[in-house]
DNA sequence: TCCATAGTTCTTTTT
DNA sequence: GAACTATGGA
């Protein structure tokens, strides 16, 4: 007798695997196959026919927006009782489970959370009193420290496992005196009671381990639990997983393997692969229909991802009627790629109309987006940057939630050092030195010593500073204990004399920092009527949130980023996200596969499921950009096209100009010269002087030339030769332009 | 103690 | 090119 379903409006693949109810599955979904539509149904099936609690509901992401939008769309199938379920990200579930119970595991209450800066700070406070290490990198260790803890390593299980895979010397450094630094490191971090990301994860794999008790609790939340990306996993996640499973054994890990781009920070591909290991009876489903793109964009990806060695057969099939075909330009340099961006933007805006939310423009690195938001700002194109230096780590927003923090644990070193002089407040290096002496000698925490100021600096000028900082703390740990967020917040900035200190300063600088202020408080306002809770619980969200967009920082941004926006971010930041129109660019060797992943098989197979990620992204049109030069560390250096390009039948692809017009060159070894343009910036000294001489009746700077569109505008920059002379024209009413003489129909005015 | 300046290092990617 | 660090003078 069958019955209307929450399933009938899904296809059969994904069908099949929404409606597995019991035991373990593994889906297997190609990019675009609609796998969280999958998820969503099977939660909402769970519920309504089969009567499963939402309580007993656990979903994972990883990422705050994935989680985001999982809880969303299940509310919007089974209404409020979605809100019962448990969606989060590992690191919010399991910093959630140390809030309740770290106490076990030696946690006390109100211990803070160490992000990538602090935990420099704190290396490279070891590192001043480890002998022969004085000049060592701390970002190096940082790195080793990590990798060896996202594998849940002790320092001396990786004095053994480092040695045996890589060898005595990691990154010019002894593996003793890494192990050294690992163990001083880790001490800190318990003395200040604080953790770091991967302590978030690894604590609670500990706690589970010894505590049943807490463990039995959380799986009764867990009772139905889905993984989502589980290619990402790494051993500690992978370790959670288990450990939350293993009672009930409903567990439904959703992933791609072609789609792992976290190796670097020890996801291992073999978690997901090896599933069927792990759990013998597990039902596997595979989802290949793909929703998202048009046919020519699933060839070249396909293209693409056949090249690697180590992954299973598997291949998208489209479901969309076919398109233009996949577009590749290769760009004189990163300012004319950008440029070219921004025209296709134009282009693509005046042919079919829409809004800019429809475009992204995706990279490997971050420092790759500045040029790109010059070049769309100056076209007037409105641009919205995923990721790169967060709200949260600007110094300003950093000082204040550092005198927060400070103020919640005493024990908490990095944020005492970093707040006593800011603002500006008399006390310098030399105190500090004191008072860091004072605390170490003692087996105290600098705050101890900051209030036995007394003792450390007897009666001095500086003493009496610290004094005033001392009673300054106090304040504002009592403040801290009664008072809301909002106003705590608002309270700390103006009794620390932060605000007061930027005021005083009065440059344009001081004023962006001001404005920044502004929005934090704003935030926690918003965050405080909205959520609730104490100035600590924004402290553990905003510590979790690296990218701009995600919720408690959204309204921070309301004000400031346009809701009708080109997006630009990283390729690991368009995980999961699609848009109608995307570029890739700067798809040259040294980026994609980047310089510092071409060492092995394995890294550069990485490097090509990223490409691959990139241009799955796509719904309808797919841009491809490269760079004959491009700079790196302020320094101009030829580029060439990335081996994944050259790795793509020709035919898929079409080569266009400047212009998006098709060149009727097919892709494959380019022929040098005469087929770009060259930015101005760059041409003012071509290389070795071989660039041919201007024909007769060149333009010259400080000329004066009528646009038919934007009236008269004079010459600021010339480029280029023959067909493909570039002029940079300012206009008084539009700006500077950037115009091939060929084209633009230009006059002379004299 | 603070500030200006010159030098240096730096870029993968993120919860 | 930018952000961070060392340095020397006020």
């Amino acid at each position: 007798m069958p019955t209307a379903s929450v399933l009938d409006s899904l296809n059969e693949e994904q069908r099949a695997a929404a409606g597995h109810v019991s035991g373990p599955a593994l889906v297997l979904a190609g990019a675009g196959s609609g796998k969280t539509r999958t998820v969503v149904h099977r939660i909402a099936h769970l519920m309504d026919a089969h009567e499963v609690y939402p309580q007993q509901i656990l979903a994972v992401t990883f990422t705050n927006k994935a989680a985001q939008e999982l809880k969303e769309r299940v509310e919007g199938l089974v209404g409020p009782a979605a809100r019962e379920v448990w969606v989060s990200t590992f690191h919010a579930a399991c910093l959630r489970v140390l809030r309740t119970y770290g106490s076990n595991v030696g946690l006390e209450s109100g211990f803070g959370i160490y992000d990538d800066g602090d935990q420099l700070d704190v290396l490279k406070e070891i590192l001043k009193s480890v002998a022969g290490l004085e000049d060592a990198n701390p970002r190096a260790l940082r790195a080793a420290i990590d990798r060896a803890k996202s594998h849940l390593w002790t320092p001396e299980v990786y004095a053994e496992r480092a040695a045996e895979r890589y060898g005595a010397v990691v990154s010019g450094m002894e593996v003793e005196q890494i192990v050294e630094v690992f163990a001083r490191y880790e001490q800190r971090l318990k003395q200040q009671n604080a953790v770091d990301f991967n302590d978030i994860l690894g604590r609670t794999v500990e706690l589970f381990d010894h505590h049943p008790d807490v463990l039995d609790r959380v799986q009764q939340r867990a009772v139905f639990m889905h993984v989502d990306e589980y290619q990402d996993t790494n051993a500690a996640q992978y370790r959670l997983t288990r450990q939350l499973s293993e009672s009930y054994r409903n567990l439904m890990v959703v992933g791609d393997p072609d789609q792992g781009i976290y190796a670097f920070r020890g996801a291992d591909v073999q978690n997901i692969l090896d599933f069927q290991r792990d759990f013998e009876d597990a039902q596997t489903y595979r989802l290949e229909l793909n929703y998202r793109s048009v046919p020519p964009v699933l060839k070249v990806a396909n293209a693409v991802i056949a090249q690697n060695s180590d992954r299973l057969d598997k291949v998208l099939k489209p479901t969309k009627d076919d398109a233009e075909p996949v577009r590749i330009h290769q760009a004189a340099d990163h300012r004319a790629e950008a440029d070219f961006v921004a025209r296709m933007v134009e282009q693509e805006l005046a042919a079919s109309g829409g809004d800019l939310n429809r475009f992204a423009v995706l990279y490997r690195t971050n420092s790759q987006s500045r040029v790109l938001e010059e070049s769309l700002r100056r076209a007037g194109l409105e641009t919205r940057i995923v990721g790169g230096v967060g709200f949260y780590e600007r110094r300003e927003v950093k000082d204040a939630l550092s005198y927060a923090r400070a103020a919640l644990n005493a024990q908490d070193d990095v944020s005492w050092r970093r707040v006593i002089n800011r603002p500006k407040r008399g006390i310098g290096d030399t105190s500090v030195e004191h008072l860091t002496r004072f605390a170490q000698r003692h087996g105290v925490p600098f705050s101890a010593a900051v209030n036995r100021h007394e003792e450390v600096l007897k009666g001095t000028a500086a003493g009496k500073k610290v004094q005033a900082f001392a009673e300054l703390m106090q304040d504002l740990q009592e403040a801290s204990a009664s008072l809301p967020a909002g106003k705590f917040l608002a309270y700390l900035l103006d009794v620390t004399g932060m605000i007061e200190a930027l005021k005083q300063e009065g440059s344009f600088e001081a004023q962006g920092r001001l404005e920044n202020l502004d929005e934090l408080r704003t935030a926690v306002e918003e965050w405080e009527s909205e959520h609730g809770g104490s100035i600590a619980e924004f402290l553990d969200e905003s510590a979790l949130m690296a990218s701009v967009d995600d919720s408690a920082v959204k309204a921070v941004n309301q004000g400031e980023v346009p809701s009708d926006a080109v997006t630009l971010m990283t390729l690991h930041n368009a995980k999961g996200l699609e848009f109608p129109v995307v570029f890739l660019v700067g798809l040259e060797e040294g980026l994609l596969p980047h310089r510092s992943s071409t060492g092995s098989l394995r890294e550069v197979e990485e490097e090509r499921r990223l490409l691959y990620v990139g241009l799955t992204r796509a719904e309808e049109a797919l841009y491809l950009v490269h760079c004959d030069q491009r700079m790196t560390f302020g320094r101009t250096e030829p580029a060439r096209v990335s081996r994944f390009v050259e790795d793509v039948p020709p035919a898929l692809l079409r080569y266009v100009d400047a212009f998006g017009e098709a060149t009727g060159r097919t892709a494959g070894r380019p022929k040098l010269g005469g087929l770009t343009w060259r930015s101005p910036a760059l041409s003012q000294e071509p290389a070795g002087g071989t660039r041919a001489p201007a024909p007769g009746g060149a333009y010259k700077g400080g000329e004066t030339v009528r646009h038919p569109k934007f009236g008269e505008g004079k010459v600021v920059g010339v480029s280029g030769s023959g067909a493909k002379t570039e002029l940079t024209v300012v206009f008084p009413e539009v700006g500077a332009k950037r115009l091939l003489v060929k084209f633009a129909k230009l006059e002379r005015v004299h």
